[in-house]
RNA sequence: GGAGAGGUAGCAAAGUGGUCAAAUGCAUCUGACUGUAAAUCAGACGGUUUAUACCUUCGAAGGUUCAAAUCCUUCCCUCUCCA
C-alpha cells in the first residue's frame, strides 16, 4: 500500500469536497483497506458518462487497496431521492430490480474491479426495521436540520409540495452508512446532505463516521443539465463506438473542456492550445477507447471524418427489415423508425429532410420500391438501411 | 375543521363563452451557415393515407349552451393563511 500522502494526493485528485480531511488521514494511517460506499440506483440500469466519474473515482480507491461497497438501493429506490421534480417513482418487482441489478453491476465492472467490490441490496437489512427502529431513527433528525438540504429548503420556499416519505430517503441512506459501518462515502455534489446524514447518523449509533467524498455532476450533452437518461441528454458507455464518439463530437467547446477536467487527467492549459475541433476529436477518442480500446477508436474517428467532413456515409448502418416491399415515402419514414408518426414524416419531408439513397424526396406519396435494400437518411445524422425480409 | 389561491401540450407560462389544436419562451426536429460546436437566420412542433376536413387534448366525471380550456355541479390533487 502506497503510504498517506501519496494516497490522499490520489484520493484528492478531480474532487470536489473531502470532509473531513484530517479523518481520513487518520483512518489510512490504520493501515488497513477502507470500506468505501457507493450507493446506486438500480431503476436506471444504464451506465452512461456521469456515472463513471464516480467509478473512477471507487476504482482509484481499490487501485490503492481498498474495498469498494456497492449497494444497490433497491429498497430507496421506493422512495426515489427527491430531486424536486415531485413525482413520485413507480415500485419496481423483484424481477426489475434483479435484472436492472445484474445490467448495472456487469457495465460497472468495466470499471471497478470486481476482486475488491462487494454488492448488496438494501432491502436486505432496510426492509427488516421495525416501525419503532424506524421512529428511533427519524427521532435524531429535525425538521430544520432537513430543510437545510438545498432542493428541500428550495421546494418548501417556492410552496412546491414534500411528502413526508421524501424526508426519509437521507434517513435511510444514512443508516445503510451505519449498517454497513462504511469509512468513506463517494457521491456527487447533489448526495452531500445524505452523505453528511449518514456521518450524523453513524455517530448517534456509536460507529465510526465516515468521511465523505464529492464529485462534480457532469453535466449532459446539452451542457446545462446534469446527465440522465430521462433528460435524454447522456453519452452511455455501452452504445457503439461510432455514436459515443458522434455525441462526444457534437457537445459544445465549453462543454468540452468541463469533459476534459472530469472524465480525462489531461492538463486543460495544453488543451487551450489546440483547435477547439483537434481537441474534441482527440477527447472524443479517449473516451471512446476507454471503452472499445484504441482500434476501434480510431476506426469510429476515421469514420467521422469520412461522414461529416468529406461527406460520406458512416461504415456501419443499421440495416432494418420490413415487411412491405413497396411503400409510400411517409410509410416509409414511420416504419422504420426515424418517424414517430405519419405527421412528423410528412412533416420532415417537406422540410427537404429525407433523402434515400441520396436523393432528396420531395413528394410524401411517393411510392418507394425495398425490395432491393435502399439507404435511408433523416437530417444530417440519422441513417438507415431498410430492405424487404 | 375554516378561509383563500391554483391544476393548460415535454417543461415554463398566457388565455376566463365562439376568430383555440390553444399566444410566448425553453427544449426538440428540418433547412441555411459551420468544425454534426456555439451564435445567427428561416421554418416546423397532438393525431389521421394527400385535407379551406375529421378525431383526441386544457386535473376527473357530469351538466348548461347552437358553441366550453373558459359558465354550473360533484369529485381528486397541490399551495398559503388561520385553528
Amino acid at each position: 500500500m502506497k503510504n498517506i500522502d501519496e494516497q490522499l494526493k490520489i484520493i484528492k485528485r478531480g474532487i470536489v469536497e473531502l470532509l473531513p480531511e484530517k479523518e481520513l488521514a487518520a483512518k489510512l494511517a490504520k493501515g488497513r483497506p477502507l470500506r468505501v460506499k457507493f450507493g446506486a440506483d438500480p431503476s436506471a440500469p444504464d451506465i452512461h458518462l456521469g456515472h463513471t466519474v464516480i467509478l473512477n473515482k471507487l476504482r482509484q480507491f481499490q487501485d490503492l487497496g481498498h474495498e469498494v461497497i456497492f449497494i444497490i438501493g433497491d429498497f430507496t429506490a421506493l422512495i426515489g431521492d427527491p430531486t424536486g421534480k415531485s413525482e413520485t417513482r413507480k415500485p419496481l418487482s423483484r424481477e426489475e430490480i434483479k435484472s436492472n441489478a445484474r445490467t448495472y453491476q456487469q457495465q460497472a465492472f468495466k470499471i471497478l474491479d470486481k476482486s475488491r467490490t462487494e454488492i448488496v441490496f438494501n432491502s436486505d437489512w432496510l426492509s427488516k426495521l421495525k416501525i419503532e427502529e424506524v421512529v428511533n431513527l427519524a427521532a435524531k433528525q429535525t425538521v430544520a436540520r432537513m430543510l437545510e438540504r438545498d432542493d428541500f429548503s428550495k421546494r418548501y420556499k417556492e410552496g412546491r409540495p414534500i411528502s413526508i416519505h421524501e424526508f426519509l430517503y437521507p434517513l435511510f441512506q444514512g443508516y445503510d452508512s451505519v449498517y454497513l459501518k462504511s469509512d468513506i462515502e463517494v457521491g456527487g455534489t447533489d448526495q452531500k446532505f445524505n452523505m453528511l446524514v449518514g456521518r450524523e447518523l453513524q455517530r448517534e449509533f456509536k460507529v465510526e463516521p465516515q468521511v465523505i467524498l464529492t464529485l462534480s455532476l457532469l453535466e449532459g450533452t446539452d451542457g446545462v443539465q446534469k446527465m440522465s437518461k430521462s433528460l435524454g441528454n447522456y453519452i452511455g458507455i455501452t452504445e457503439g463506438a461510432g455514436q459515443i464518439f458522434g455525441k462526444v463530437m457534437s457537445i459544445s467547446d465549453e462543454l468540452m473542456l468541463r469533459y476534459y477536467e472530469l472524465l480525462t487527467d489531461k492538463e486543460l492549459e495544453t488543451i487551450k492550445l489546440l483547435h477547439p475541433k483537434e481537441a474534441k476529436s482527440q477527447l472524443a477518442k479517449i473516451l471512446t477507447a476507454r471503452f472499445y480500446g484504441e482500434e476501434f477508436a480510431r476506426k469510429a474517428a476515421d469514420d467521422f471524418a469520412a461522414v461529416f467532413s468529406q461527406g460520406q456515409r458512416p461504415f456501419d448502418i443499421e440495416l432494418k427489415y420490413l415487411s412491405t416491399g413497396q411503400l409510400r415515402a411517409v410509410e416509409l419514414l414511420k416504419q422504420s423508425g426515424l418517424a414517430a408518426s405519419g405527421a412528423e414524416a410528412r412533416r420532415i419531408i417537406q422540410q427537404r429532410g429525407f433523402k434515400i439513397d441520396d436523393q432528396v424526396i420531395v413528394a410524401e406519396n411517393q411510392e418507394i420500391d425495398v425490395t432491393t435494400e435502399r439507404l435511408l437518411q433523416k437530417g444530417k445524422r440519422f441513417f438507415l438501411r431498410v430492405k424487404k425480409k
